[in-house]
DNA sequence: TTGTACGCGTTATCAC
DNA sequence: GTGATAACGCGTACAA
C-alpha cells in the first residue's frame, strides 16, 4: 500500500537513471526498446505509481478538475455528473465535486480553494444571480452548465425546444385547450425560455394561454393546480416533472383522469407512477459529455467560448 | 487570477526571509507580532495563495479525501454526500467522487489513483461482493459507510431497530396482520437484518409472518404487491421507500386504502404523494456527519476499528 | 526572532 | 540513447 518508492529508486532497481524511467513513464521517444522493457517490467513488479503532487508541481497541472453543482441532489444535474465522472477519469483527471446551493458566497470560496489547489478546470452548474464578474479569470479554465455568459463556454438545453416538442405533440392530438404551470425560479433564464416558448406557440396558433407561474417543487405544483385547470381543459404542461407530480397528484385527487399531463425531465419515478404522462427527456448525460469533452478541448489548446445546446426529444411512450 | 506569486515574492515584498513567510503561513509562534503582521498585509494585498501541490509534496498531506459512493442518485448516499462535503471543506479537505456502481473492479481502479495521489482519507459506501481483502492497508485511512468490516471504522444504520420501531408503533395501534416485503439485494447485510427483525418480531409477539423478497426498486414492489396481501392484512411493512412506492401505487389501483403502508428512508416524494404512509428517519445525515468525524479523528491521531450505528427514529407524521 | 541551505519527487536541459 | 544536474514551491533543521 505504501507507495513510497520514487522514480530514483526504479532508476536504482533497474540500473539506470532517473531521467530516463521518467520518459519511460511519460511514453516519450529516444529510448531503446530493451531498456523500456526493463524499466517497465521493474515498474510493473513493484506496482510503483508516480507521485501526482510532484508531477503537479513540476508540470503546472494538477489534474484536477471541479465540478460545481448547486444541489447534488437535483435529478437533473445529479445525471449530468455521473456521466462527467468516469470520462474524467479516463483522461487522468480527478473531480473535486463541490456544491453552491445556489450562493454566489459559496461559489467564491469554492474557485479560491481551486485556485489554490491550481485546478485545471471548472464545471459550473449556472444559477441565478451568479454573474458573470465573479468569474473574472476564469474564462479559459470553465465550461458553464444550463446558463450562457459572455466569453465563456457552455452546454445548455433547448428549453423552448422541449416545450415546443410538447406542445406540437398535443396539438397534433387534437388538444386546443392547454394550460401551462412554469417558474420564474432556480435558474430565471431556464423558467423565462419555457414560458416565452409557451406564450409564443399560443400566439401562432390563436389558443388562449393559460398559466401560472410558482416554484420548481411538487407542492408548488400541487398547491397551484386548481388555478390553471378551466372547464375546458384537456392538457397541462408542466415546466418540471418536479411540478407535474405536484399536478398528478391534484388531478387523481380530483379524478380528472381525462387531462393529458406533460412534464420534462424524465423522471423515472414519475413515469412510474404516472405512465400516461408525457415527458421530455432534456439530455442530462448528454450535457455531462459535452461538457467534459469542451472543457478537455479547451484545456489541450483551444478556442474559448464555445455553446452548445444539447438536444431533446419526447421519453418514448411507455407500453 | 494567475497565483503566480510564490512564498519568495512574498518574502522579497515585505523584506523577510521566506521561512518566515511559512512560518506566518502555519500560524507558527516563534516570529514578531509587527513581522507577522506586515507579512499578512503583503498577503492580503498579492491575495497569495500557497500551492497546495508543492505543500502535499513536502508534508505529504494532499488534504485530499475521496468519497466512493455506490451510485450517486441513491438517496441516501446522496443525502450523506451533501452533508459530508462541507465539512470536509471546513477542515481544509477537498472531496474527491468516485462511483463504484457496485463494481469491485471500480473500487480497486479507484483506490489505485488515490494511491498515486496519496489521497490522505477514503469514505466508502460497501456493498455486497465488496471484500474486505480489496482494502487491505487502507484500515487506517478508511472508514466504510453502510457495512461493517473486520479492522476498519464504519458507520451504520440501525436497520433492525428501524423494522422494529415500525413494528411497534403498528402493534400498539392494533395490528396484527403485518406483511413484508423486503429485500436480498444490493447490500445482503442490510437486506438480511430488517427481515431477520420482521421475523423475530413476529415470532416474539405470535403473529404469522407473510413476506417476500424481492428487488430493491419500486418496480419490483409493484409487481409483488399482490403476493403479500392476505385477506385479513392490515399492514405492510417495506424494506425501503422505493418498494413502499411501488406497493402504494398498487394499493391506490386497487382501492386499497384501508391498509396501512411503512417504509424506510423518509423519502420526501413518498411523503408528498402518501402522506399517510409511516416511514422511518435512517439518518443519512447524520451518517455523514459521523464518518466526516470518525475519518478526521482516525488521520489526526487515532485509534481505527470503531463502529457507530447511526439512531434511526419515526418521521414525524404529517398534518 | 530571523535568515540560509537543503530536500521532497518529478520533469527539462544539457552534455556525453 | 542515456545520465547527471538544475529547477519547481514549500517546509524545516540549523546557523546567525
Amino acid at each position: 500500500m505504501q507507495n513510497r518508492l520514487t522514480i530514483k529508486d526504479i532508476a536504482r532497481l533497474s540500473g539506470v537513471g532517473k531521467s530516463t524511467v521518467s520518459r519511460v513513464l511519460n511514453n516519450e521517444g529516444h529510448v531503446s526498446p530493451q531498456t523500456r522493457e526493463r524499466v517497465l517490467a521493474v515498474i510493473e513488479q513493484q506496482s510503483f505509481l508516480p507521485s501526482k503532487s510532484a508531477r503537479a508541481m513540476r508540470g503546472q497541472s494538477d489534474k484536477v478538475v471541479a465540478i460545481i453543482v448547486s444541489r447534488l441532489d437535483s435529478p437533473s444535474e445529479n445525471q449530468a455528473v455521473r456521466t462527467m465522472l468516469p470520462l474524467l477519469y479516463e483522461q487522468g483527471y480527478d473531480p473535486i465535486v463541490m456544491e453552491s446551493k445556489f450562493s454566489v458566497q459559496r461559489v467564491q470560496e469554492h474557485l479560491q480553494v481551486l485556485q489554490q489547489r491550481a485546478a485545471d478546470g471548472v464545471i459550473l452548474f449556472g444559477f441565478t444571480g451568479l454573474d458573470e464578474q465573479i468569474l473574472e479569470g476564469w474564462q479559459e479554465k470553465t465550461v458553464i452548465v444550463a446558463r450562457q455568459y459572455q466569453g465563456f463556454s457552455s452546454v445548455c438545453y433547448d428549453d423552448s425546444g422541449a416545450v415546443n416538442l410538447l406542445l406540437n405533440q398535443l396539438y397534433q392530438q387534437g388538444h386546443r385547450h392547454i394550460s401551462y404551470m412554469g417558474t420564474h425560479e432556480a435558474d430565471t433564464t431556464t423558467g423565462a425560455l419555457r414560458t416565452q416558448a409557451y406564450q409564443a406557440f399560443c400566439e401562432h396558433k390563436q389558443l388562449e394561454p393559460v398559466l401560472i407561474l410558482g416554484e420548481l417543487t411538487y407542492h408548488s405544483g400541487y398547491e397551484l393546480a386548481e388555478g390553471i385547470l378551466r372547464p375546458d381543459t384537456t392538457a397541462v404542461i408542466c415546466a418540471s416533472d418536479s411540478i407535474a407530480l405536484g399536478v398528478a397528484k391534484y388531478l387523481q385527487q380530483q379524478h380528472k383522469s381525462d387531462i393529458t399531463l406533460c412534464g420534462i425531465g424524465n423522471n423515472l419515478l414519475m413515469r412510474f407512477l404516472f405512465p400516461q404522462a408525457l415527458t421530455v427527456e432534456l439530455g442530462y448525460g448528454r450535457a455531462g459529455t459535452e461538457a467534459v469533452r469542451l472543457l478537455m478541448s479547451q484545456l489541450h489548446s483551444a478556442p474559448s467560448g464555445q455553446h452548445i445546446i444539447v438536444p431533446c426529444q419526447l421519453a418514448d411512450p411507455l407500453p
